[in-house]
DNA sequence: TGTCAGGTCCTCA
DNA sequence: TGAGGACCTGAC
């Protein structure tokens, strides 16, 4: 991989498997929004982002060579063959092939872990668009601000000692709804209890659902959402409703419960029931697949 | 007006 | 274990 540093940003030629619409709107981040140029201005790690792709070359802007090699390369998961992974993954079913060649430019993101964990406490029974515009308003109120860009003012996701402090009240003026006291209990949790989260790593999958699960308002789908975008463990099945329609279509032939569908996929598809379930989930929303008319 | 959206929690059998 | 209801809000 060749980086070519161009004026306020970088350029990759000829990067494979890398569709900023694939990525950005596979349902795994919430703060990535598409511009009218098509290009997807994000924000991580207090640092703001210009993803765009022109021919088979990809633009990193207003970025450095340090910061792309030193959180970017690292946050878009480049040092993974995604080649290889498509291809064992084709080879598995048919319907895995159709879900590959579908979303074959998407890449799992490393995201922040307390982020990933109050996006998708917010993200029970909502829908995408809603999720984002609450995640905006919450970093908007209560997160660092970073600059301007393009004529937008761009904040920071908030630390868990912005939010285990306030209200309520206050905090359901972000439309956090019935999820208000999930976000403000799990904030609390990791501040009372001293946590850091980056620990949390060291734990193998198993302890680590636990230990997710512990906290207020994560259940077994955002728990597996939080190890595999948080914590890239490559095994996490989480089951939503698209995910069901998608193993009930294609997978099963009986009724089964939630629980159980999440034990099935991680047999089915192991090691890398993760990937499988983000092309799959991608697929199936895309095209509609199992809803009902 | 009713239904549904990337669920979780609580209660009860 | 697991089934069933409640839960905010916004869009169609």
């Amino acid at each position: 991989m060749k980086i070519i540093e161009i004026e306020n940003g970088i350029k990759i030629e000829n990067l494979e498997d890398f569709e900023p619409k694939h990525i950005f709107e596979c349902g795994q981040c919430f703060r990535w929004n598409k511009q009218k140029d098509e290009s997807y201005i994000g924000v991580y790690n207090s640092k703001v982002l210009k993803v765009y792709k022109k021919d088979n070359d990809v633009y990193f802007m207003n970025t450095n060579k340090d910061d792309f090699e030193n959180i970017w390369a690292e946050y878009f998961d480049l040092d993974t063959d995604y080649k290889k992974l498509k291809s064992d993954l084709a080879n598995m079913d048919e319907y895995l092939k159709k879900s590959v060649e579908f979303g074959h430019g998407l890449r799992i993101l490393k995201q922040d872990i307390y982020e990933m964990m109050i996006s998708f406490i917010i993200s029970a029974r909502n829908s995408i668009p809603n999720i984002k515009k609450t995640v905006e308003r919450i970093c908007e109120k209560y997160g660092q601000k970073i600059e301007e860009f393009e004529g937008k003012t761009y904040y920071a996701f908030p630390k868990p000692k912005d939010l285990a402090v306030i209200t309520e009240e206050e905090l359901k003026e972000c439309k956090t709804s019935f999820r208000t006291k999930y976000i403000i209990n799990t904030s609390k949790k990791i501040i009372e209890e001293s946590l850091k989260l980056e620990e949390l790593k060291e734990l193998n999958d198993i302890n680590l659902e636990d230990k997710l699960r512990a906290f207020d308002g994560i259940g077994p789908k955002v728990s597996n959402c939080i190890m595999l975008f948080a914590f890239y463990r490559k095994n996490a099945f989480p089951v939503d409703v698209w995910v069901k329609r998608v193993m009930e279509e294609f997978y099963l032939d009986e009724d089964m419960s939630l629980n159980k569908m999440k034990d099935y996929g991680m047999k089915l598809f192991n090691p890398y029931a993760g990937f499988a379930q983000q092309y799959l989930f991608y697929y199936a929303r895309e095209l509609g697949i199992g809803k009902k008319k």
